[in-house]
DNA sequence: AAAGCGAAATAAAACGATTTAGTATGTAAA
DNA sequence: TTTACATACTAAATCGTTTTATTTCGCTTT
């Protein structure tokens, strides 16, 4: 069965197709549609459950009410509660979200780029990976609203919403020491993204201000793609060959590889030794003993996401880049 | 800038829009165009970066490559991760998914199926909750190829792919039984759907079969959609009013929540008292002791799930309602 | 009665592709 | 020489909307 059409619904009225559109789009009384008309038309379209068909719209108008969103992985759980509730925001306002993970894989990155393109989304939100800087230019040279999230690309001018990652970090090293830890390690991935730099210079930093002399050899770079079995095994080699008190985990999947990997060699959390775990995760707080984390907050972000996006959407000329940085909560949990 | 189109190439190769539009589609040799046509205009095509308008092409051939995803919660990690799987399995093969979360609300769930088919998406994948009956049965008598999975509307024909839901719950609870446990409680929810009722289904079954009597003060139904905070004061109120050596928890969520609950009233899991989830969690290898979980092999149903659409897809005809059960994975971990 | 004007409605172009039904040309068969 | 047919290519219709420009009509005004 056809889906009916503007068309259809003018014939049953007996009037134009025009002013069915005029009708649809709220345009009746600007364009001095009669009140008889107007409510005919409505009848029939109520009675006959007639949707107009978004792609010729789109195809007319050149928007879609669509929103791209890239991100690295949907089945992390900081990036699917994000988009849960950017798609709860977007969708309270008539715009829908297309979701899809890039795996941190460039080239991934690019092709959904592209398709997003040649499907006119209205905007995009892209959790950036180094080396797609051209393409994301190139979108805004287009007059395209990108707002960057979680990341930042220093040479691409748009805004950006994120957490105060160095300072979150540094925070948790401050409060290692507080506790009098001296041996602190890190535990962070080889991705080349800006949140993952601040969280390292966090680390440092907070270490030199303390008069402590940071030691590459505490610092275990994960690299991004491989099975959990090795993550776990580098985790351990690290805990057995040095003498550790402290341990920072820059994402919440290093957290859980690390804490496996205590578990297996029987390390435990406690008085003399202390962890801390970027991104709050279900398992931390269940965790014997409780594992401390840094809380991003969530609902901020998505919030700030979306409203930079309307704006940008509402305004026809191009506003400047704004950066929002969001402070982050440490919760310690002992 | 405003973005190319098939005129432009046209133009530029000078030969008209219909051979342009020929090559890109390949039926360049089918509709006999020179070898040297081909080259000059794919060189064109591919110096200038043209990508053809998918908006364009959706509304003269009916359909937009793209497949539809409802499911309860993007944020609830089964969903997450299966979500995750199904994009990735439909974007080799050239299609996209979007996808949305219904909070298991029927209003948001039956207009989420009107926006996706004014978007004129392939296929719909459901995983659908009562009430919602007459709009799939619109959508399958409309030609649309709909997949239901992890629940089924009884009274709708169309295909199904779901873990063996019954057989999974039988199964945990005779192993509380071979253990020699007798008072075995089930947490479950009150949303009326069949993956729910057949958990709970074999739950009764297991214990009717082993002679003990089913008795409905150990089966408690949490609100769908209430605060996690209530959820955990009533699993609190069961273990402390009852005497119970077994628990399964009908969902991981529910599972998460009764382990806190667990914690603060400081009943230990052992020897005296099992305890098994629905949905494995990475939490649950975490926790202290580590828990038994029901695995539903996700990459199993995503790929089932993916295979039948493109069955569909590619058939003219309508295909017979398939029913795909899948078997669970009981670890026991102790 | 002609001109002017506002109200009410519509015809037709446009968006950017696909596809049907051609046309023009050269060559082989009758 | 005509017919047939393959080759190489294209004009124009079409998908379902939005939107610009235009028409039609009745009513005032001069």
């Amino acid at each position: 069965m056809k889906s009916l059409s503007i068309k259809d619904i003018a014939v049953k009225a007996n009037v134009s197709i025009t002013t069915v559109s005029f009708i649809i789009n709220g345009k009746a009384k600007e364009k001095s549609i009669s009140e008889a008309v107007i409510e005919k038309v409505k009848k029939i379209i109520e009675e006959s459950g007639y949707k107009p068909n978004q792609i010729a719209r789109s195809l007319r108008t050149g928007n879609s009410n669509i929103i791209g969103l890239i991100i690295e992985d949907i089945s992390n759980s900081f990036f699917s509660r994000i988009a849960r509730l950017i798609e709860d925001k977007a969708y309270k306002r008539g715009y829908k979200i297309i979701y899809s993970s890039t795996e941190n894989n460039i080239d991934k990155a690019k092709e959904l780029i592209n398709l997003f393109k040649s499907r006119k989304v209205d905007a995009y939100i892209i959790s950036p990976i180094k080396g797609i800087e051209e393409d994301v230019q190139m979108l805004l040279d287009d007059g395209n609203p990108v707002i960057f999230f979680d990341r930042n690309l220093p040479n691409v001018e748009t805004s950006y919403v994120g957490a105060d990652h160095f300072n979150a970090s540094y925070q948790s090293i401050q409060s290692f020491i507080d506790q009098g830890k001296k041996n602190i390690a890190l535990v962070t991935t080889d991705i080349n993204v800006a949140q993952i730099t601040e969280r390292h210079d966090g680390y440092k930093k907070a270490l030199e201000d303390n008069g402590i002399k940071y030691d590459d050899n505490l610092v275990l770079k994960i690299h991004f793609n491989q099975e959990e079995n090795e993550t776990i095994e580098q985790i351990k080699a690290l805990f057995e060959n040095k003498k550790i008190d402290a341990v920072l985990f820059a994402t919440n999947y290093l957290a859980i590889s690390g804490l496996k990997a205590l578990k297996q060699i029987d390390k435990k959390i406690g008085g003399d030794f202390a962890v801390i775990a970027y991104d709050d995760h279900e398992a931390f707080e269940l965790h014997t003993p409780r594992i401390s984390a840094i809380q991003q907050p969530l609902e901020e972000i998505a919030e700030a996401i979306i409203k930079l996006i309307l704006n940008r959407l509402s305004s026809k000329g191009k506003l400047p880049a704004e950066e929002l940085i969001i402070p982050t909560r440490l919760v310690l949990r002992n």
